[in-house]
DNA sequence: TATTCGCAGGCTTTAGAGAACATATTTTGC
DNA sequence: GCAAAATATGTTCTCTAAAGCCTGCGAATA
């Protein structure tokens, strides 16, 4: 569904958030131990988050990455989702065709477009403080 | 979503089950050209799809792939896509957590539970026939 | 018996995933 | 203030598995 770049993306801004809300800097190291990544490849992939304005970061010591906390509330998933894996999900046909719309669809098109409304919806109204939540209380986990 | 080989063996399999309703045995070379997928690769995955009991195929001159016509009504999209890319498709965390189950859920899991249910009932519910037809009067296709 | 085909295994390419290393910036300890 | 440590940034390299290709073999039909 996600790439793994993007499945990254996703642990780290729940960890980053839920540290955030206490007021806690990150830095690389403890979010890939924390998330079960590698650490180079989360550093490029947090890297990314920064420039597209979805985490900052603060250089040197005592220095790692956060998010403002009122963006924890504003910031949804489909906004890291498209940051990493562009609109593949949402665009790409279910059989690879090229072009494929409610003109030319493919044989699955109609089929599909449900489970992508769907999945898109989710992403959409889904924002970081809402897992961040489910998380603090112990109903959810993001490694093992 | 589907692995490349896996969208050629949807694809391969409704073009062999619209040529066998109307009595046609079709070699690789003319699957591949209609669906547009790359020969060598494609021969594999029919061959995958006959010792599965999905295709049938018969050697030597004016030989080639086809489907018991029956058949055509009893095989759903869910065998085909078992078939070659096993049950990720359902069981796969969201986030590529290893253990993710309703005891030890993702930050996501319930949410991915629907479009997972979805999904797996448009696969277990779509047969071949219902998507020949769809091709046979032109309102979908198979390339471009 | 020659030709047309599927079958089988291994080889090559490509892109995603991950690692390594050098650089720049900030804080801290003295 | 200054050196040193801690940390993010950026570039390039390597690994790996999916995707795609090649070549020879064997069966069936005309």
């Amino acid at each position: 569904m996600f790439s793994k770049a993007c499945e990254y993306a996703i642990k780290a801004s729940i960890y980053i958030a839920q540290q955030s809300l206490q007021g806690k800097c990150v830095n690389l190291k403890t979010i890939a131990k924390e998330i079960g990544s590698p650490e180079a490849f989360t550093a490029k992939i947090l890297q990314e988050l920064v420039k597209n304005n979805i985490l900052k970061s603060k250089k040197g010591s005592k220095g790692g990455f956060l998010i403002e906390p009122k963006s924890v509330y504003t910031i949804m998933l489909s906004e890291i989702v498209y940051t990493i894996d562009g609109d593949s999900i949402y665009k790409g046909c279910g059989l690879g065709l090229k072009q494929c719309n409610a003109q030319k669809p493919c044989p699955l098109h109609t089929k599909f477009l449900d489970v992508r409304k769907n999945l898109k919806n989710i992403l959409e109204n889904t924002n970081l403080y809402e897992l961040t939540n489910d998380l603090e209380v112990g109903i959810s986990y993001l490694n093992r």
